[in-house]
DNA sequence: TTGGAGTGTCAACAAGGCTGACTTATCCTG
DNA sequence: CAGGATAAGTCAGCCTTGTTGACACTCCAA
């Protein structure tokens, strides 16, 4: 109780402060990758296979365009992971019915597998920090990353999200 | 007791919003490496440096095996982002005092200044999101993603944090 | 019918992970 | 004091995943 009140409103602000948000988003960032990591590796395929999996999960029947403006990649990166996952039968490509030089990406029943695998793992870590933190906190953890996000990040997030909310 | 008030106090662990915190972890990621990672490129470096060079500025001294195991890499990989930290005057490498088969790690003043480009534009960011959401918002954030940690990597990052508590 | 958009492919390269094997120097213990 | 353990560094080679640049194909619309 040595510190002035009005110095703790915005002690959260202090460079100390910031530093430990800067190192626990980086603790924080291993452990989120760390379960999907592991069953990936076991398969043969990377972090970069799971993301394209995760949003073509997301968002069936997404162009090979939108898909790599969301993932921030080039094509030849997304293609690479993407011959992969065609061939291995896990995505489906399929040519665009109103614009045939589309590509419509889907998930196989097999892709949707790995898919729920996948995603299974991460959000249990999720839901255990969540229930570890409770409501209020998670409600404060969103608001901080979207902040975070550039801003035309933040538009394609909010984009994403409303298209299924 | 299935739909009553009570399971809208749960509604943070639905499925839906388990996925929209992942996603939010994805996204927000990227914006918080995006400015270091600008200033990096422009240096020749990549995010390996901008890690050594942050936990050598964090725990000056800091022995390479104590580097190690707060990365998570091998001794081969950090090795060889040390060597051209050193080569390039950055980090200085002292035989320990104590015992002699340790190297203890310090910034340069060279060093230093690059940490504090990549720590200060790292930082405004983080103090943006930290500004636009609030003190409470930003206990909740740190709790979840404490609750995200593995246990070990936890237990580092408490440690690291008491070292300058 | 021609230009541009969307897509895909080839080649080459770099960063930064990894494993395995080995050396050197030092420390510690029996 | 000898021998094993430990800290660090190094060489070689592999993988994933990012990058550029060049080029071809298909299809649509002006």
């Amino acid at each position: 109780m040595n510190e002035t009140p009005s110095s703790q409103s915005l002690l959260f602000l202090t460079d100390e402060q910031l530093r430990k948000g800067i190192e626990a988003m980086f603790f924080a960032y291993r452990g989120f990758t760390a379960d999907p990591d592991r069953i990936l590796q076991e398969k043969g395929y990377g972090r970069a296979h799971h993301r394209a999996v995760h949003f073509i999960h997301r968002s069936p029947g997404t162009t090979v365009n939108n898909l790599l403006s969301i993932l921030g990649v080039t094509k030849q990166s997304l293609n690479r992971v993407l011959r992969t996952l065609i061939e291995d039968g896990l995505v489906e490509s399929r040519v665009g019915p109103e614009d045939k030089r589309e590509r419509h990406l889907y998930l196989t029943e097999a892709g949707s597998v790995l898919e729920r695998e996948l995603t299974e793992a991460q959000r249990d870590r999720m839901r255990m920090a969540y229930k570890a933190a409770g409501p209020s906190a998670v409600a404060g953890f969103r608001q901080v990353l979207e902040a975070m996000m550039d801003e035309d990040i933040r538009r394609q997030y909010e984009a994403l999200r409303d298209k299924t909310t």
